[in-house]
DNA sequence: TTGTAAGCGTTATCAC
DNA sequence: GTGATAACGCTTACAA
C-alpha cells in the first residue's frame, strides 16, 4: 500500500497504451474514445495517480504558484492578509509560498531569489526596505509582481495596492487632538517604509490644521519585533514623558503600549487615549476596545491577487496599477 | 533590462563552454578549474542568472519544499506556528507552501492533493477531520508527513507532535474549581478533533478529583469561525446560564467570550473568571491579562520540522515519533 | 482514435 | 578539467 509515486508511465504500462494517450485521456481531450477515457480515469483513481505538476510546469512554463513575501505572518495583520490572499489564489487554482523576511534586507533578497528560482508565476510582496533595489531584480527577471501595503515613490513603474496611510494618520491624530490631547505620542514604524512616512505626514497635517506644533520627541520609531515597544514605553513612563494621547503605527504596537500602561496602573482611556492602525478587531474579537484605523485588509488582499493574476495572464499589457484604498477611523472605548 | 530568464544554456553559449561545465562550476565542484569557476560565477552574476529549481527538482526528485496545512493562518495560534515553521525550514533551505483548510473536509483533501502534485518533499499538517482517511493518501503516496497539534488514536502509525491536551484541560479546570467556581463553562472545539476530546478528558478529570459533577449543559462546542462564539455567549448570558468560571478551547475563543461579557457590563475576573489555551500572550502583548494554558508553540513547530526533515532524509527509517509536549498553566489577572 | 518524437532546464554518468 | 549524453515526467506537434 505504501509506495512510490505513480507516474503516467506506470498507468501506460498497466493499460497497454502510450503515455501520451493516458495524459490526454486524463485531461478529457475530445480525440480520445470516451470508453478509453473512462477506463483510464478509473485506473488512475485505483492506482492513486496524483500527477507531477513539476514536470508539467517545466514544459508549460507555469507553476500555478504565487509567492507571498511579508515581514511576519505571526503579526495578525499579515496573518489575516495571507489568509485572504491564499483564499483568493486558491479560487484560481493557485498555491502560495509564504516567506517571512523579518524586515531584514538580506532575507528579503533571499526570499526573492528563492521565489524566482522556484519559478513562481507571480509575487505579492510587502517590501521592508527603503531601497527598491531588491525589487528591481523582479523586473529584471520578468516576474509579475505587485507591492502590497507599501510603495516606492521613486519607482512609479511598480504596481501597488496600499491603503490611504496619510489619511489614516491624519484621522487618528485629528481625533486625539480634537479630544483635547495636546501632546500626542506617535509610536511609528521604521522610517524606511513608505507607510510609516505617510502616516507621519498625516500626523503632521492634523497638527498643522489644529495650529499645534509637532514636537520631535513625541515621534518615536519602534522596531518591528515584539517586545521592543515595551521597553520604549516603560522608558517614557519612567521619565514621565509629557503626553496623553497615543497613536501607534499598528494595533500590535498599540496593544503592547496599552499593556505596559496597564502594568503601571494607568487606565485607558482615562489616563491615556490610544489609537491603533489595522483594525484587527474587525476579525479578532479582543476584549480590549481599541480605536483603530481600518484599512480593509480583505479588499487589499483581493486586489493584490487580481492584479498579479492579471499581469500573469496579460504579460504584454502596459496597464499600471496604483491603488490606494480608503481608510476610516473606527472609534472604540480606548479613546472615549 | 527587462527580460526572459537566463538559463545555463545562455551562460554556456556566452562562455563558450558546455552547459554541464557551467552547472558544475556554479556548484563549486572540485573538478572544475578554479579560474573557470570564478569566470563563470562572475558571468552568472552579470547576466542575472537565477537558476530553475524546477528542472533541478525534476531530475533530483527533491523540491526543497514543505507544505504546511492548517485550518486558518489568521488565527494567531497558527500564524505563530507557521512563522516558526517557516523559520526553521528556511534554515535548512526549505521553502513552505501554506494551505488553509478552514477546517473543511473537502479543502483538506484538496490541500493534500495539491501538495502531492507539487511534489513537496514533506508535509506538516494539523488535521481537522475525525477520519484519518485523507491522511492515508499521504502514506499511500509515500510522502513523509507529521501531524501537528492533533492525532488519530486509531492510527498509531502516524507520527505526531502534540501538546499535553489532557493535562492542559485538567490544569485549567482544576484552577477554576480550586478558586471556588463550582460551575465551569467549557467552550470547547469540535469533538471531531483529538485535542478537543483530550482537553475535555482533562476537564472531566478535574471535576472527578474535586468530587463535583460534570453537567452536560456546561460543555458547548463552538465553531472555528470567528463570530460564532459571540452568538453563543450572548445566548448564555441572556438566558442567565448558571456559571462563573469559563474555560475556552483556545485564546481566540476566550477573548471573544470575554469581549461579549464586557459588552454586557460584566467584569473579568470579578464576575467571571476566564482561562484560555495557547498562551498567545507570550508572543503578542494584548492589554487583557488572560490566564492561559501554554503549549510551547515554538517547540512544537521546531520538532515538527525536525521530524519531517528526518523522515525526508531517512526514508527507510522505521523510527516512530509520538511526541507530547508538556503544558503548563500561566496565571494572569483574568482569574485573579 | 492513438502513437512517436522532441523538448522544457537541470543533473548524473562516463568518456575524453 | 571539461564535454557529450541520457534522464527526470510531462506536454505539444505531428505522424500513423
Amino acid at each position: 500500500m505504501e509506495g512510490k509515486k505513480v507516474t503516467l508511465r506506470d498507468l501506460a504500462l498497466k493499460a497497454g497504451l502510450s503515455v501520451n494517450t493516458i495524459s490526454r485521456a486524463l485531461k478529457d481531450k475530445e480525440d480520445i474514445a470516451l470508453s478509453t477515457r473512462k477506463t483510464i480515469k478509473d485506473l488512475a483513481k485505483e492506482m492513486g495517480y496524483v500527477g507531477n505538476a513539476l514536470a508539467g510546469s517545466l514544459r508549460s512554463g507555469l507553476t500555478k504558484t504565487i509567492a507571498v513575501i511579508v515581514s511576519d505572518v505571526a503579526n495578525p495583520h499579515f496573518g489575516i492578509m495571507v489568509k485572504d490572499i491564499e483564499k483568493s489564489a486558491r479560487k484560481h487554482n493557485y498555491t502560495i509560498f509564504v516567506i517571512n523576511t523579518e524586515d531584514e534586507h538580506e532575507m528579503e533578497e533571499r526570499a526573492i531569489y528563492t521565489a524566482i528560482g522556484k519559478n513562481v508565476d507571480g509575487i505579492i510582496i510587502c517590501p521592508s526596505q527603503r531601497s527598491a533595489e531588491t525589487i528591481r531584480i523582479l523586473k529584471k527577471n520578468g516576474v509579475p509582481f505587485v507591492l502590497i501595503g507599501r510603495r516606492f515613490e521613486e519607482e512609479p513603474d511598480f504596481d501597488y495596492v496600499i491603503c490611504d496611510d496619510e489619511k489614516g494618520g491624519y484621522l487618528a491624530t485629528k481625533h486625539l487632538l480634537d479630544n483635547g490631547h495636546k501632546r500626542v505620542l506617535f509610536l511609528n514604524g521604521p522610517d524606511r517604509i513608505s507607510s510609516a512616512r505617510e502616516r507621519l505626514d498625516g500626523y503632521r497635517r492634523a497638527h498643522r490644521e489644529a495650529g499645534l506644533p509637532v514636537s520631535g520627541e513625541l515621534i518615536i520609531e519602534v522596531g518591528a519585533s515584539a517586545g521592543d515597544t515595551r521597553q520604549i514605553v516603560k522608558g517614557l513612563i519612567e521619565r514621565k514623558a509629557d503626553f496623553t494621547g497615543l497613536f501607534a503605527f499598528n494595533d500590535v504596537i498599540a496593544w503592547e503600549a496599552a499593556y505596559v500602561l496597564q502594568k503601571y496602573g494607568f487606565r485607558v482611556p482615562e489616563d491615556y487615549a490610544v489609537v491603533g492602525f489595522d483594525n484587527i478587531q474587525s476579525r479578532l474579537f479582543i476584549p480590549f476596545q481599541l480605536s483603530s484605523v481600518s484599512n480593509s485588509k480583505g479588499k487589499m488582499s483581493k486586489r493584490a491577487v487580481d492584479i498579479v493574476l492579471h499581469k500573469i495572464n496579460h504579460p504584454d499589457s502596459r496597464e499600471r496599477f496604483r491603488e490606494v484604498i480608503d481608510t476610516t477611523l473606527i472609534l472604540r472605548e480606548s479613546t472615549k
